[in-house]
RNA sequence: GCCCGCGUGGCGGAACUGGUAUACGCGACGGACUUAAAAUCCGUUGGCCUAACGGCCAUGGGAGUUCAAGUCUCCCCGCGGGCACCA
């Protein structure tokens, strides 16, 4: 009598065998290759969702995998644990920020364990620590040594509601990402990075990045932006100053003599000292910083100006001179701020200039169109052509208008060939208490101090109070105001704190020495890195990923590491989705709050009242379409959890949850359960030679059977190999299905029948520990299936006698027949034609060709 | 608007470099067990025609290349993602 399937039971026990023998405890001294598998880590908030067992259950994978592939594995896991909503939390509940974080921690650190995923506990790491962030702050002073970091006056997205600077991509639609509020242009004295400087090796290092998916490669080579074009100089005439000259950017200097406006960035630092003696160009100004990029975008596409009414001289056509405006769609953050408008081959440009009534120049004619006849209507020209109207540059193409007036303007001194990109430097300021500490003092007589490295770390005071608006570093002068660490002077401490993405950027790096004394011990560093396989959202394709790889860059400037890229694979998951419900009030409903009402509707669980279904979107609190892991392990067990996440969906598509689908891969768990329970503990010399031992074939044994166990074997390891998680559980499943089916009455196939399930046991261990493990030791076996070397599929097992092969009549499948396996055309031909089905198809005409594709198919042509 | 990606049964999805479309799972239907239900087990399940043998039609739509197209090419439709005044 076989015992029933307790998961709880058995997963508890196994965990905690496996800890207590640090079972995954990553070898610092070991001959067998290394490889580093890392999941993105998580924001402590509380609890896991299912979105975290999806990223960790195939990190968990990959990492079992390799482990029995004979690799040295590193799988660790830490928390991001500074951010914004810990100070919320500690707003709104009284609790300090620290005490939030890590008690959301020893949670989610408890709910993860349950997972049963092989990670390496002891290298545990939290980005709040100061044990973590004074490292950060040592490397924040080398950068600032090295001249990657600096500060600027810069104008910032403000976020009123959040009272904090949020990055460009923390602002969506011009919102806040977070609170939602409009978000406003501000002047501040920020920290930067200067990722710009890396900007061209960013983009082509990309190349080199094979093992990324091309997506991501393609949005961060977009977010760079690299383009080539020119840097023009417009002398200003009737200004205050005769020398003035307006700079701007262009990517088609070719149409230089089609120019008929300027135009400035509100931002301008000409626009701001135009603005002080001019009311109508400050209240212009003000209405576009205002707007930002928030209002709707009919709002916003219509283009506006103001006529600052200084005049630009053309560099090459004497006595033109073109009005510079001040204009909303020039952006100060691009370029140089300045534009010169040529109507006639830029829709913004032209859309301007009709509202304006200024005069539209075509320039390039487009090829078979006549010069003299060609007009621009509604719509800028803005393909490649023929240069009219343009002087020495008239009868040139594009390409070669560019490169002639590139050079005029460089032996005019009126300009250059330049090359600018999208990118910009990182701004981290934060105006936050929980996150890092900027580490310098400003002092009144030295300036810009760095704190000394001895000083380190800068603490985060505990005291603080969160009643008073804006942040509270700010308002504790007892931790502000210090001595000068170089003159002794009365200073104050930078206020501000790091963006969260610092922290992230380097937290790979500190898992391979994380207690040493320094950020990263070379040792370490040269043993473990580059992560060899990262597992994460495709959210943060651009921005985490970006960031890491420029820090890895920064950190191999100052000597920390000798590698430039920090990801050496990467894979970006699909999100967990569930449908969305909500009740005739329009509230939302969690999925347990409902149920189907028999007749395809749904309606609520209390009150029977029906229930509006929505699609299917990510999991999200707001929408309530959340399932909670915890729950899940609770009823099914952690590998059912595990196993679920794995079938049916490929893993970088989105995975809809689903009570059925869980519910299949408990049954199919359970139904393997009673298989491997049912065949009674083997003993050593009753079980027969295994697998691994036993390579000559064995003919008085189920052949087709042990075929389709090598067969299995062979497509999950390329399966596991490419990331096809879900088909790897399909051949799995179908192996049991088709052991199921086995006429088990010889005794050799009894013997089949035990290997084939414990190779099921082996294949799936990495998917679903525990229960394998179990099964495993209940077929006798003394030895750990952790410490099993991964199984092999034997050549001569997966060749086939004889091959069932279709035949096709004008294309279209008539017969199968059997042929053997080395069977040559002219046999394969005459069986093919013998066939009576085949015969009916060709219907007596003639035969006029017949094709054979060795093992594959048959067509006859008539 | 520009740049990517994706469209296969009632559903999630298989199908390696063009070679048996619909693996595996879910659901549904029928049956067994049960007083009954749940659970479990067995069977059927792309659509249409046929009493049956069998045939016809199906991978968003339309063309093309090929002995052969879910797979390659072009056009169109729909969905999703990224960037959005980038000069």
């Amino acid at each position: 009598m076989s015992e029933r399937y307790n998961a709880k039971e058995i997963e508890a026990k196994w965990q905690a065998g496996w800890e207590a023998e640090g079972a995954f405890h990553a070898d610092t001294d070991s001959p067998r290759p290394k490889y580093y598998v890392l999941e993105m880590f998580p924001y402590p908030s509380g609890n896991i969702h299912m979105g975290h067992v999806r990223n960790y259950t195939m990190g968990d994978v990959v990492a079992r995998y390799k482990r029995a592939r004979g690799f040295n594995v590193l799988h660790p896991m830490g928390w991001d644990a500074f951010g914004l909503p810990a100070e919320n939390a500690a707003m709104e509940r009284r609790v300090h920020p620290g005490e939030w974080t890590y008690a959301n921690i020893a949670i989610m650190r408890r709910q993860l364990k349950s997972m049963g995923l092989s990670l390496d506990w002891r290298r545990e790491i939290a980005t709040c620590h100061p044990g973590y962030y004074v490292h950060q702050q040592r490397m924040f002073i080398d950068f600032l040594k090295a001249g990657l970091a600096y500060r600027k006056e810069s104008w910032v997205n403000w976020d009123p509601v959040d009272n904090t600077v949020l990055a460009n991509e923390q602002v969506i639609e011009g919102k806040g990402w977070r609170s939602g509020a409009v978000v406003e242009k501000r002047l501040l004295s920020q920290w930067f990075f200067r990722i710009t400087a890396y900007a061209d090796e960013l983009l082509r290092a990309l190349d080199g990045l094979t093992r990324w998916p091309d997506k991501v490669r393609l949005m961060q080579g977009n977010w760079i932006g690299r383009s080539t074009g020119a840097r023009i100089f417009f002398p200003l005439l009737g200004g205050a100053d005769a020398a003035q000259r307006l700079e701007v950017y262009t990517t088609r200097p070719d149409t230089l003599f089609g120019a008929s406006f300027c135009a400035l960035s509100p931002n301008h630092p000409l626009s701001v000292e135009l603005a002080r003696g001019n009311p109508a160009i400050a209240d212009f100004a003000e209405q576009c910083n205002r707007l930002g990029t928030g209002e709707e975008a009919i709002e916003t596409a219509e283009k506006i100006g103001i006529d600052t009414g200084l005049r630009a001289g053309h560099p090459f056509i004497e006595g033109c001179e073109l009005p510079v405006y001040v204009a909303n769609f020039v952006l100060m953050d691009y370029g140089t701020g300045a534009i010169f408008g040529c109507p006639a081959h830029d829709q913004r440009d032209l859309e301007f200039a009709r509202k304006y009534g200024l005069p539209v120049i075509p320039v390039v004619c487009p090829p078979g169109s006549d010069a003299g006849a060609f007009e621009i209507g509604a719509e800028a020209f803005t393909d490649d052509g023929t240069l009219i109207n343009s002087d020495f540059l008239d009868g040139l193409d594009v390409q070669s208008a560019i490169a002639t007036v590139n050079e005029r303007l460089e032996s005019t001194g009126y300009g250059e060939a330049t090359i600018n990109y999208r990118l910009r430097d990182w701004g981290i300021s934060r105006q936050r208490y929980w996150g890092c500490p900027i580490p310098v003092v400003h002092c009144p007589d030295c300036g810009v101090v760095a704190v000394p490295y001895d000083q380190l770390p800068v603490r985060l005071p505990d005291d603080v109070a969160f009643d008073a608006p804006g942040n509270p570093l700010d308002s504790h002068t007892e931790w502000r105001d210090v001595p000068c660490p170089a003159c002794g002077a009365a200073a104050r401490r930078d206020t501000d704190t790091m963006d969260t993405f610092v922290d992230s950027s380097w937290y790979y790096a500190r898992f391979c020495s994380p207690r040493r004394d320094e950020p990263v011990a070379a040792d370490d560093v040269e043993q473990w890195l580059p992560v060899d396989q990262y597992i994460g959202g495709v959210e943060h394709a651009v921005l985490h990923l970006l960031y890491s790889r420029f820090f890895m860059r920064a950190m191999k400037r100052c000597g920390y590491v000798t590698i430039d890229e920090p990801f050496a694979g990467l894979f970006t998951q699909g999100m967990v989705c569930h449908e969305t419900y909500r009740n005739r009030a329009g509230n939302w409903l969690y999925p347990e709050q409902v149920k189907p009402d028999g007749k395809g509707a749904m309606v609520g669980v209390k009150d029977g009242a029906p229930v509006q279904v929505g699609r299917s979107v990510s999991m999200s609190k707001s929408k309530r379409n959340t399932v909670d892991p915890e729950q899940i392990i609770e009823t099914y067990g952690a590998d059912t959890a595990r196993l679920f996440m794995l079938s049916d969906s490929p893993p970088e598509r989105d995975l809809e949850w689903s009570d059925t689908g869980i519910k299949g891969a408990w049954r199919y768990l359970t139904a393997l359960w009673r298989m491997v329970t049912e065949l009674g503990e083997g003993s050593e010399d009753g079980r027969g030679p295994g697998l691994d031992s036993a390579s000559t074939r064995d003919d008085t044994a189920d052949v087709a059977a042990q075929r389709a166990i090598h067969q299995t074997i062979e497509g999950v390891t390329s399966d596991l190999e490419k990331f096809h998680f879900n088909r790897a559980v399909a051949r799995i499943r179908q192996l049991t299905n088709r052991l199921g089916e086995m006429d088990r009455q010889a005794a050799a196939s009894e013997q089949t029948y035990r290997q084939g399930l414990e190779i099921v046991l082996r294949l799936l261990a990495p998917m679903t520990p525990h229960i394998c493990a179990e099964l495993w030791r209940h077929l006798g076996r003394e030895n750990s299936l952790l410490d099993m070397d991964w199984p092999l599929a034997e050549a001569e097992y997966l060749a086939e006698d004889s091959v069932t092969v279709p035949v096709q009549v004008n294309g279209k499948k008539r017969a199968t027949i059997e042929l053997p396996s080395d069977h040559d055309e002219a046999g394969a031909e005459s069986a093919a034609l013998a066939n009576e089905a085949v015969q009916r198809a060709i219907a007596g005409k003639a035969v006029r060709k017949v094709i054979v594709v060795q093992g594959k198919i048959i067509n006859v042509v008539v």
